[in-house]
DNA sequence: CCTTGCGGAATGAGCGTTCATTCATAGACT
DNA sequence: AGTCTATGAATGAACGCTCATTCCGCAAGG
């Protein structure tokens, strides 16, 4: 057993983040024990820590996916508006997501890392989404940096609702949305 | 020491509250213990358990609370709308109580009770404001449901940014918010 | 002197983390 | 090809500590 390839050790890391999200996507960060984790996951106690130095790790690590990267600004052309809003409306409704978000909301009261990576995610999208109105409305506006802020706004309070099992007119939702972004 | 008068009982509960709620906002639900409580409260032990049958009762109380009952659709007439939406930012700015909020939040994801209790008052507020919405237009109408929906999605998201500590430009939304309602 | 609110030490379950031990494997040597 | 050995990934019992909750003795009001 002796050499652990690049890929092995990947896919191991995986796994346990796996059981991890689902674990704190139902459970929260702080009801669910390394126990649990390691129960899940098939593993021994030892090799979560041979893969992550503490709880904290595996909680920024499950943190980090469920914010998603996939909403970068700097990346080539702006997404064409209704391709973007739809990529929110997807993320939004998405319950595992949505569950892991809330907790990840809640920690950052006293979480300073995770303050930071709220932040920075919320600063990213923002200016991502406010691309994608420019280019729609035809002439860059300062208001659409503010109407970006309020669209991500409501996005994450519906997210919230949807996690937690609050009826929401989805439908009704995304139109009142799209009128709104442009 | 023999009578416990209401008037007393309710004095002390509200003091175990306080403390809990303060202590709960910034700390979580699950990383605030007992002990905690009753050391800031300046009780014993005991005695909290004289007021709530356990911790559970505590965080139920506290999140009770903090989702506030002040939006009742069925007293007399309908806020003005502008009035309506002001009150609506005063709670989504309000930082202890948006974190205690967020804390809720997380936690309906694996308590079927604040499941409950979030959806009971989500849909409270949504008929609330719809009739501020209805009564500004003029005629009432189904989409005003919906564009009271939006707005306390919107809202949700403020408060949760607001509560971790995101800068957000509270005035351009609250612009926003108001050109959304009416 | 009886009643009753109150205090806080005691309890045992469960927590995150550690570390001595095991043993499957890769590679060196015949 | 066959044997041996050094390696290090994997293991899980054990540790010290904190948790929610209990319960009995104390003190004070009627």
């Amino acid at each position: 057993m002796a050499k652990l390839t690049e890929e092995r050790a990947r896919d191991r890391r995986q796994t346990i983040l796996d059981a991890a999200a689902a674990l704190f996507a139902e459970r929260g960060f702080s009801d669910t024990s390394m126990a649990d984790i390691v129960e899940a996951s098939g593993v021994a106690t030892g090799t979560v820590y041979r893969y992550f130095a503490n709880k904290d790790a595996v909680v920024m690590a499950v943190s980090e996916g469920a914010l998603g990267t996939r909403f970068d600004p700097d990346e080539g052309d702006p997404l064409p508006l209704d391709e973007a809003m739809n990529a929110l409306m997807a993320a939004a409704t998405d319950q595992r997501r949505g569950q892991i978000s809330s907790h990840v909301w809640a920690r950052a009261t006293s979480s300073a890392r995770l303050q930071t990576l709220i932040a920075e995610r919320h600063v990213r999208v923002c200016r991502w989404l406010a691309r994608s109105i420019d280019q729609a409305s035809g002439d860059p506006s300062p208001a659409a940096t503010h109407r970006a802020e309020l669209i991500l706004c409501a996005v994450s309070g519906l997210q919230m609702r949807v996690a937690s099992g609050v009826e929401v007119d989805t439908d009704a939702f995304r139109e009142g949305l799209f009128a709104l972004a442009g």
